[in-house]
DNA sequence: TTTCATTTTTAGACACGACTAAAAATCCAA
DNA sequence: TTGGATTTTTAGTCGTGTCTAAAAATGAAA
């Protein structure tokens, strides 16, 4: 039950690094959990111990540690939290996207269902955050992905997330990937009007 | 410069316990330290010593502990984290003002100036909480005193509108709510003849 | 299959902040 | 002024979570 920062945090690591595209969880090492968190192995292995016992992990030693559902469900929980709060500083507050991490990576620990549940009213239940991740639901799962439709058709001045390139040469790729543009790019207005007409037709995009 | 949670915690005691009218500081002793904090005498003992070298507080052994002015400083950007969130819980997300202190108990100890300032204007510079009490302003001055007295104080037979509550517990508070007294109520003198007598001086009204 | 580099775990220590029990200082009443 | 009750501090322990150094397990190449 009692979550302290640093348990949580290793189940986020333990979430960020395992998460595969089906929803199921993979195994994950010591050193890259270490690495991700910026501490030492021993004290990776300590913890996961201790997640272990609670029921959140499962630890096979020399072999690497793994979600339970029940980790699972937590770990999705501090994922709808950290993405609902870096909605709130960029839509409300103003914040760039690229400032609003470390604050949210603070508020996300901020203990009371109630209040999750509020933000998520007050901003409108949003189905992604400032940097087009999805938000997941208080049940831990996720809306259903949207229509993929080609940057043209979209209606003007919303922003959304690239998802495919349709007839894309090397060279179109590579330009696009030049101006920062790859799966999973978040496109706002202001970017869509920067760019050339003819990928327009080519980029594939969602708006959830 | 590190303010782990527990430091901050013992700053806003050695603050709330000490503070006087004129704002100058008071000693205060370990003993009330420690129950208004929840812990045993021997711990507030060994966190004052910290506080102490950090040159936020004063010890004087067996006379008690004080807030240093650089101590005083953090202490009020503290309450006014706490205030100002306390505000944003009630005001933007509807929360009842005796929902919120737990709250933002663990929202105050976020940790960005810049959070702080935004959220200050976001909320339109309130100059008091939900309960009445003053937001200090960021460089830890106080706006002057509004209109905003004890309905006790009011002539009698004039129609008012509550602007907060002093010294309310949570079931004072819950009371309250349940004969639908909130903030920004409006209180007739036929309503006001109907309050418990203990109230006239909690409820804090303007008249304007 | 054996050896050696790499990864992971264990062992032991430390910082922080809480606790209990005991000692020391203070205060008040006789 | 002194003695006892109260408050506060010191001494020593514990739990959490980190670290380094050393031991153990793994895996890949000879």
């Amino acid at each position: 039950m009692s979550k302290s920062t640093q348990r949580e945090d290793h189940l986020k690591a333990l979430y960020a690094l395992g998460a595969q595209e089906d929803g199921s969880m993979a195994w994950v090492s010591t050193n890259s959990m270490a690495s991700h968190l910026g501490v030492k192995p021993p004290s990776v292995t300590a913890m996961v111990q201790v997640l272990s016992e609670l029921g959140w992990a499962e630890h096979r030693p020399y072999h690497g540690a793994r979600l339970t559902p029940a980790g699972l469900k937590l770990a999705l929980s501090l994922v709808r939290k950290h993405r609902l709060w870096e909605t709130f500083l960029v839509e409300r507050l103003g914040f760039g996207w690229e400032q609003v991490h470390d604050i949210a990576e603070q508020l996300e620990h901020v203990d009371s269902v109630e209040l999750v549940e509020r933000l998520d009213a007050y901003l409108g239940h949003p189905q992604s955050d400032p940097h087009g991740d999805p938000i997941p639901k208080s049940d831990g799962t996720f809306h259903p992905e949207g229509d993929v439709v080609p940057l043209a058709e979209l209606e003007p001045r919303v922003t959304c997330r690239v998802k495919g390139v349709r007839d894309g040469n090397d060279a179109t790729l590579a330009a696009m990937s030049d101006k920062g543009i790859s799966l999973g790019s978040v496109l706002t207005p202001h970017d869509i009007g920067l760019l050339p007409a003819p990928w327009l037709k080519q980029l594939l995009v969602t708006t959830d």
